[in-house]
DNA sequence: CGCAAAATTGCAACCGGTTGCAAAAAAATT
DNA sequence: AATTTTTTTGCAACCGGTTGCAATTTTGCG
């Protein structure tokens, strides 16, 4: 830096004052400037400039859920959303670990201008734990609660169990299961309430209750044993379309078609359940909207980090495949 | 920091050297030293260090395949294991822009310490760029050459299209197609040179040679129209999973059974190859070790950058699951 | 106990930028 | 043309650490 200025014949100041914007040089000067800059080969250390400025541009993803197709959407439109902004993607891999503490710490020191949390299994008070912490944070797949002290963007999952029920009265199914993904999950105890809420009031019978230990396949296949104990269920709804795919392919090694003995209803639209061999039909949850709005929205914290919080909500849909016997027309 | 010297009765450099491990303090320094910083809740800022020691402790993972399940391992071990060592994971996500100059500069400006280069599709030159420009890089996945002057961590491509000849002929297959992926990745191309050329040795014909355009379900689908176009191939080679499957859904809707009518060998064995609707037999590329053995590497680097450029192979092999007919007993 | 060697400590400079403030220059007004 | 207002510029302090060097303290040994 201190060789651009000399070469340009102006004081350190000026040189810095031209790859700010906003701040005030003549023409001229950033003109020679910018010229000393290209013979030098110079740009300047985002390092130095965060020390100075106390920001870093970098937003950390705290995600534990690193198998799950859906995630490739959400890191690919993380990470390119972000760059799109001059802002840098940080990944922080919980897996397993759950302490909010020592991840708040692990943040602070990295000195992330700003995180999204992009889990449903956490409990609310994890992504507040940032909040409280003075780090801006966005929950993202997190729970909507009326009063939030942290933003939230995703979907309303009460609703969406409701839709699931209704999907399935609409085809005249009288006798249901519920296959949820992990049960501590908010997204899961928010959707089977809905669902089953939902289910009493249009009278579709809920004849079992079963919980996938993880958003994995193995696990649906193996909580689809318990489904299927009651011999008599004429669809499940599924917490999530990987869970989905393992159970069906376990009804479908206990000698049952899809969907003539047993119709399913996935979640989340993942793209292999658009594949031939599943042709899932699914609820759409639109991640890429969400991610977009999730980065929008703690790149404007860091802006102004006094926002107050915001719930944002998307509406689901479903989509229509081979998994569920047609509407029934009455 | 200067609290924390002041609480504790010493200088900053003590403070300093408390929280640098190799550095001179005695046991009681440290020991008031620890006991003032948490009694307020310090800990040392990494920007500051960074721009103190030149060291930043980011490694970059260039990809541009984001939407390639395979992905999902090589994110979940990436960022765990550099978490494991004390770095920190940026990503960068190149999806379509293939110009060096542009990302090198972005990762000089980001100050990483090292760059992993994550893709077969882009060229040997690419991870050059970055090497010339004094960044420590590893290609991972890229190709072997005997003058290398990158690090590059992958599998012998050439070899392991040559174990898929011989597989179909341990099968008894005799015409065969390849179905590759894009043309002009590398590892295409080599797989494509050792499968043809083994073929050859062993009396296998190769009567279709086609590629995908790129590393989808919908690729492998259409690809696999050309393919079939031939009605006389017995078994189908094909570049990656996601591609095979795609080409398995087009077989089957044009009405073949897998594997009596026609037969099919993956690339990868992602998770979703060993789901029942797929059963896929497919070469399994260890993308375990490979990635811990790029993040050893690149982080290995950064303590020595002159380090010599190393070839790291691993060995495939083929998973066996039910997309090809069993080995002939002969 | 005295002295040399080793270990510890503090000083001060440095890493590479930003920014408040006052001085200087340019532009606008009368 | 003189004066006021606005814009541009440089100075110097600061962001929060690290580190070479010399001074000081500890330790080891005869």
């Amino acid at each position: 830096m201190k060789e651009v200025a000399e070469l340009a014949g102006v004081s350190r100041s000026a040189v810095s004052r031209t790859f700010t914007d906003g701040a005030s040089v003549s023409a001229r000067t950033r003109e020679k400037v910018e010229k000393a800059a290209k013979a030098l080969g110079y740009k300047p250390s985002l390092i130095a400039r965060s020390l100075a400025t106390n920001r870093t541009k970098l937003i950390g993803l705290v995600a534990n859920n690193f198998q799950n197709p859906a995630f490739l959407d959400v890191f690919d439109l993380f990470t390119s959303e972000l760059q799109k902004r001059g802002f840098r993607p940080l990944l922080v891999n919980l897996s397993g670990d759950t302490s909010p503490k020592k991840f708040v710490e692990l943040l602070k020191q990295y000195s992330v201008d700003g995180v999204i949390v992009a889990t449903s299994t956490l409990p609310t008070s994890f992504a507040n734990a940032f909040q409280t912490a003075g780090i801006p944070v966005i929950h993202t797949f997190g729970k909507y609660q009326a009063n939030a002290n942290v933003h939230v963007v995703g979907i309303d999952n009460e609703f969406c169990g409701s839709m699931a029920a209704r999907t399935f009265c609409e085809r005249g199914y009288k006798k249901v299961a519920l296959l949820g993904g992990p049960e501590t999950a908010t997204s899961t105890q928010d959707r089977a309430a809905g669902f089953v809420g939902t289910s009493g009031q249009l009278g579709l019978e809920v004849a079992k209750t079963c919980f996938a230990e993880n958003y994995t396949y193995q696990s649906g296949r193996v909580a689809m044993g318990e489904v299927m104990e009651d011999r008599s269920v004429e669809a499940v709804f599924c917490g999530d379309d990987l869970i989905c795919m393992g159970a069906m392919d376990a009804a479908r090694a206990a000698g049952k078609n899809i969907p003539e003995d047993i119709g399913f209803l996935g979640f989340n639209d993942i793209a292999m359940a658009g594949w031939d061999a599943y042709a899932l039909t699914t609820i759409r949850q639109p991640i890429r909207d969400i991610i977009m709005s999730s980065v929008e929205l703690v790149v404007g914290m860091v802006e102004n980090p006094a926002r107050s919080p915001e719930i944002r909500l998307f509406p689901c849909s479903v989509v229509e495949r081979g998994s569920l016997r047609p509407v029934s027309r009455s």
